[in-house]
DNA sequence: TTGTTATTGAGAATCAATTACAATAAGAAA
DNA sequence: TTTCTTATTGTAATTGATTCTCAATAACAA
């Protein structure tokens, strides 16, 4: 019950939808990523790995939300109008730190974090369902080119 | 020298930029709003404040990243396709939760968060310039409707 | 008051994301 | 297997927020 396709079967069955090659491809290719990737970056990939299939960008974005739905994926932060996804399967609750400059994606989990993020809702009676966490600023190959007034 | 419009004034000064009455009512009403706001908000406020003025979106548009690199505006999360703001004067750096059903936006500031955001920014030579985080669910108002399966 | 040029309003352009639609194919039932 | 229903596909058009273009206007230094 850990694969992916498996856990979207269920879903597709439960909610009347069809298993079909389409899915199937998405599904793989985001699984093969293992990392952060936007739309575009996806159907690029899916065109290179798979030549002989035409999938159109219209049913990556028909099939993405169903997969966030079904568990699978997670829709981490919104970077320049890019929605940017990663893989929800066993991953851990974490945060994220983007460059900038290069656009490098950083990543750290804190539990203190969570625990204050709990306390926070516990206290607001605030029924939390997700969270968007990003640090945004120059990693450290980047920080050469800062110019001094970036710096507070 | 805590007053926006004469900070936007020693702004625009040593950015060769011109002081313009639309700029003034858009920081006008900025201030104004004490609150969290999007681009359609506040041109339907200006529309309905200045009725006799003729403020296009695209003045605003073409000042607020002014007003954020002036220091007085900061754009706190995207909503839904809409980019949230709120005043970056007098605030301290604190997080949002924003109910998915009502859109209400409650605040939170937690100095234990900022030193672990710190710490992790030392840890990983990251030079922070801004962040953002949000956490999205339901109100107490809203919680009353809750789909048994939004409860995880 | 004049001259330079930054800024304006209006509308066109852009770009990610969504939607319409006719053709296709998944999958249940026969 | 074949048939039938209808979910899904690819294509192309559409949406909606934001950005850009451009001629007219106006800020402000001289």
């Amino acid at each position: 019950m850990k694969d992916p396709k498996e856990i979207f079967n269920c879903y597709c069955k439960s909610h009347g939808m069809r298993c079909t090659p389409e899915r199937y491809i998405i599904i793989d290719e985001i699984f093969r990523i293992r990392g952060h990737f936007n739309i575009d970056e996806l159907y690029l990939r899916i065109r290179k790995d798979y030549p002989h299939k035409k999938l159109s960008k219209g049913s990556i974005y028909r099939t993405i939300p169903h997969l966030v739905k079904a568990g699978l994926l997670r829709e981490c932060f919104i970077d320049q109008g890019h929605s940017c996804y990663e893989s929800a399967l066993g991953a851990h609750h974490h945060e994220h730190l983007k460059c900038v400059r290069c656009g490098k994606i950083l990543e750290f989990s804190s539990p203190r974090i969570n625990t204050i993020e709990k306390n926070i809702c516990k206290k607001l009676k605030f029924h939390m369902i997700e969270h968007s966490h990003v640090l945004l600023g120059y990693c450290v190959d980047c920080q050469a080119d800062l110019p001094k007034k970036g710096v507070s």
